[in-house]
This record gives C-alpha cells, structure tokens and sequence, in this order.
DNA sequence: GCTTGTATATTCACTAGTTGGTATACTTAC
DNA sequence: GTAAGTATACCAACTAGTGAATATACAAGC
C-alpha cells in the first residue's frame, strides 16, 4: 500500500494536523498524537521514523487544500483581477475571526523551527509558498496582469504579513488593509501599465 | 531598587534574551537561563514569578532597542521618505543574512503562543507592533506624505511579511521586494497626492 | 562599637510529571 | 511460517516549579 493512502498512516497525520495547528508543533507530544489517533505510540513510531518527520507530513499534507481554499476563493468572486485578490483576504479576515484559527501553519512551524533552518517541515513550508506564490503569478498572467511575477511576490508578502499581523493583533482590520493594498498593487498593472 | 534596573534582573532578562531569540520559547528551560546568567533556577523564581512572565519581560526590554534600530537606519538614509523607507528593507535584508538571525522574535513568539492569545508576551508584541506603526505613520507625516496612517499600515504589513518570508525561505530577495513595494506605496503618495 | 532584628537576595536539594524514543512480544493476513 | 502491523511496558533525560535553609545588607537600640 502506497505510504499515502495508508489509512493508518492517514489516521495519524489527520491527528497530527488537527494538533499541530492548535496546540503547536513544540506543545504537542507525540503520545497527544497517538492518543488521538485511537493507536499507541510505537505504532506512530512504527510508521514515522521520528517527530520531525510527522512534523513535515503534517505540512506537506496541507499543500494542496490550502491551494485549493486560495484558488477557490480567487475563483469565486466577481470582478476584476483586484476584486478576485482582495477576496481572497477578505475571505481570510472572515475565517481568522474564527477562535480555532491560529494563523498560517507553515509560517508558525518555520518560527518555531527557526534554530533549525534546514528542517523539512521548514522546507515543506517553503515549498508551499513558492506554490502559492507560482499559482498567484499564473491566475493574474491569465487575466492579463503586466509584471505578474513581481506582483504576486508582492501579494504574498501582503499576504504573510496579514498572517503575522492578525496572530499578534487578533484584529481582522490588518487583514482587510493588507487586502486593500492588495487591490491597489494590482490594479496600478491592470491594462497593459507598468510602474517603477 | 528598581524593578527595571535591578542588575540580577537584568542579568536573568539578558540571558533570557540570547536564548529565547536564538532557540525559541519552548526549546529553551528555565534551567538553561539561568544557568546562562551565572545564577540558580531558584533566583529566577525569586524575580519572575513563572516563566511566562520572563518572557515578556525579555520581549518588553527588546521593545525601544528594536525602535532605535528602525528609527536609527530611517534617519540616517539619504534621500526622500521613499528611499529613507526603503533603507530600512534594505538594512534588514542586510541583517537577516547573518546567521543569527533568526526572524522577528515579537512575531516568533506570538507564532509560538498562538493557543494563548491572552498571553503577556503576545501583548508585549502587539503592543511594539503599534508602537512601530505610530513611530512610522509619524516620520512619514513629518516628511509631507497623505496619508501617512494608512500608508504606515501597509508598510508594517510588508514588513512583517519580509520578516515571515526571510525566515521561511532564507532568500533576502523577498526582504528587498518589500522594500521596494514599499517604496513604490510611499512614492504615490508623496507631494499631496492622494489614492483610491 | 556592638548586637540584634528584619527584609532582600541567593543557594541546594527536591518533587511530580512529561518527553522522545525503544525492546520485546503478540496478532493477523496470506 | 512469514512478514507487516500493532500493543504493553519501559527508560533515561528533561521539565516547570517549590521548601527550607542560608547569606548579605542595613538600620535601631543601647
């Protein structure tokens, strides 16, 4: 059986995510992991060779959905380019309001991870961003967006801002800013302009 | 004597500071504090009451140093309001290149607690996000830019988003796209003008 | 000058619980 | 019978926090 679709395994990092993201990666013991996975510890031990590697299946397994949740939103709104990147932080501000949301998994297991730069689920982090980041560049390209690379750097970092913002402040208004900047970044490069 | 000045305080504040920047809150004891400070775990105890409580005093004393910084680089750049923002991108990409640094520690440390959002270290770090933000829209205002409120939030969130991109990827090229957006975000405001 | 009293500051030794990880044995499917 | 998967029981190290004793400073009484 594929390592994938184990559903054991799956059993495992449904649990691990569901912790990870609201306790933290360091608050979380590995018997929390098991426990709640209906399973002992050896048998996570059994399919995990560490902490660290259900630390990046956790991230690695939040790849897709997250993508898929940002594309839809995208996808989902009326208008422009503009109106279709601010939904996606409007969305975000309307989720974050939520108690069971903590921020962006990927940006707080990179900050808790910080001391150890090349860890996997850090690079797992990595690579989602660079996902997202491609995936945001495409999505303007095709709505004929000048500079669409450098504007979708632009947005995420909008984007990881507000992430950061809302954790610190618990305030969805930095959220909608960041989304109203968004919105003007964009449209300063709707219609063929280019800016400094 | 006072609380803030007490030279064993200071030692165990000090101490607490290289350790919970360098490794994190939670991988870091209490026992390694003080050890850190030439001092027993029991003294600690005698001048914070938890450990939660070193924490934020570790973040408080990193507050007005962390101004100073920022201020210090604004001031210091050649140039209009523009280039003096972006000097500060510029002297973070700089910064972040050394291998101790180790990201925003007001952010890693709210990434850390997001299960506790109440927490006194969570609020000593929004409270020196607001104090940044006031400083900045200040300085902008100063310098003849509209605006100067909104366009200091935006610039924050650029900020904080370099931050989290820096710490994730280890690549400063997204610290000078932020810096450059920023610049961009002050220019179109310079001079009077005013946006949508 | 000496003693005594008191508040501050510091140490040693300890607790009770948790941590990531493992040695060994059992169970089930083929 | 063999191999994959799961369980029981365990370990040595580490964790935040504490009890009781001690050391230092400094002032008051005489």
């Amino acid at each position: 059986m594929s390592e994938k679709t184990n559903p054991t395994r799956k059993r495992l990092v449904d649990a691990a995510t569901k912790l990870f993201y609201a306790e933290g990666i360091g608050r979380v013991s590995v018997d929390a992991v098991a426990e709640k996975a209906g399973l002992t510890k050896r048998t996570l031990y059994y399919h995990f060779k560490s902490k660290d590697d259900l630390i990046a299946a956790y991230l690695d397994g939040r790849d897709q959905p997250n993508l898929e949740q940002m594309a839809g939103w995208f996808d989902a709104a009326e208008g422009g380019a503009d109106k279709k990147v601010e939904a996606i932080f409007t969305n975000l501000a309307r989720v974050a309001r939520h108690p069971k949301w903590k921020g962006c998994g990927f940006l707080r297991t990179a900050a808790e991870l910080a001391a150890m730069p090349g860890h996997p689920a850090v690079k797992a982090g990595a690579r989602h961003k660079t996902n997202f980041e491609k995936w945001l560049a495409g999505a303007l390209s095709s709505h004929d967006i000048a500079q669409s690379k450098m504007l979708a750097r632009e947005i995420v970092l909008l984007m990881d801002g507000a992430f950061s913002s809302m954790l610190i402040h618990h305030n969805p208004d930095y959220v909608n800013a960041a989304g109203h900047a968004a919105a003007t970044l964009v449209r300063a490069r709707m219609a063929g302009k280019h800016a400094a």
